[in-house]
DNA sequence: CCTTAATTTAGAATTATTCTAAACTGCTTG
DNA sequence: CAAGCAGTTTAGAATAATTCTAAATTAAGG
């Protein structure tokens, strides 16, 4: 049975990534599968390099760094920058916002339907609106 | 006229410092000069460092990082990072949201008032809520 | 004035990220 | 299935923003 689970989410990533046009990659398959295997996570390029050391998969930084902004650019990631020491990469693509914890640099995703915006104001000369952020910093 | 209204000015940039519990000097008092002349504004260290050299300002880069870091410690000035390049001092401190102009990289305030957020999720473990940021990104 | 602690500064150091150019590898075609 | 090419990967150099260091300067108080 663990080799069958394996097998089905490489498949799946496998998948993921024909549809979206990526070449599926040795790195990019093993990359990918770090990033979507379980839940939704929010990752630095630093983390993802050094998971993926840790788990014997040969890949450079610079890789790292291609595939994260290959699948930003697909839509499979979404970037985010709050601290302007790094950005993280969510794999959470869908319409929702964020807890910041200041102390540790955490992030945690609040559904959207969790925040309600109103009264938004329209964009300056009907500039077109491509996504709101709204992050909630807490001291902790 | 002209020399009164720039004299005025400095007394109160120079009330602000020393108000703030930073000592007034010349550095200082040239860039908060720069900074609150006129209306709100958001400014990257950079941005500042050659806009003071313009004015023939003798301030050095680190100055004005130093400067920018010791304002925002003491509630002078906010800080934003958006997009991660670098990040930008807001000279409203009050409580507002913005406008995120991708293409160009500029940012536009937005009166708190203009956006209305209900039902915040509370913050995990009782954490408590330093600031809400709500960032308005728009394609153009 | 003099002293002292805060501030400024040049330049080195650091950190995250991007670039370069050469080596490699999926994929398509014949 | 062999060949070739475009797309990828990579090591290491390069870049850009920011911070650090240690020495020189300066504001504030007695």
């Amino acid at each position: 049975m663990r080799q069958k689970k394996s097998a089905l989410a490489s498949v799946t990533v496998l998948e993921r990534l024909r549809a979206a046009g990526l070449r599926p990659t040795r790195q990019r398959l093993a990359l990918a599968k770090l990033l979507f295997a379980r839940g939704h996570r929010h990752v630095s390029a630093e983390q993802l390099f050094n998971e993926a050391r840790g788990q014997r998969v040969d890949v450079s930084l610079a890789t790292v760094y291609n595939a994260l902004h290959d699948f930003t650019g697909k839509g499979l990631l979404r970037e985010i920058s709050i601290d302007s020491s790094s950005s993280y990469f969510d794999t959470n693509t869908g319409n929702h916002h964020h807890f910041y914890f200041e102390r540790t640099g955490r992030l945690e995703d609040i559904a959207s339907d969790q925040v309600s915006i109103s009264a938004l104001p329209s964009a300056p000369g009907g500039a077109e609106i491509s996504r709101v952020d709204v992050i909630i910093r807490v001291k902790a």
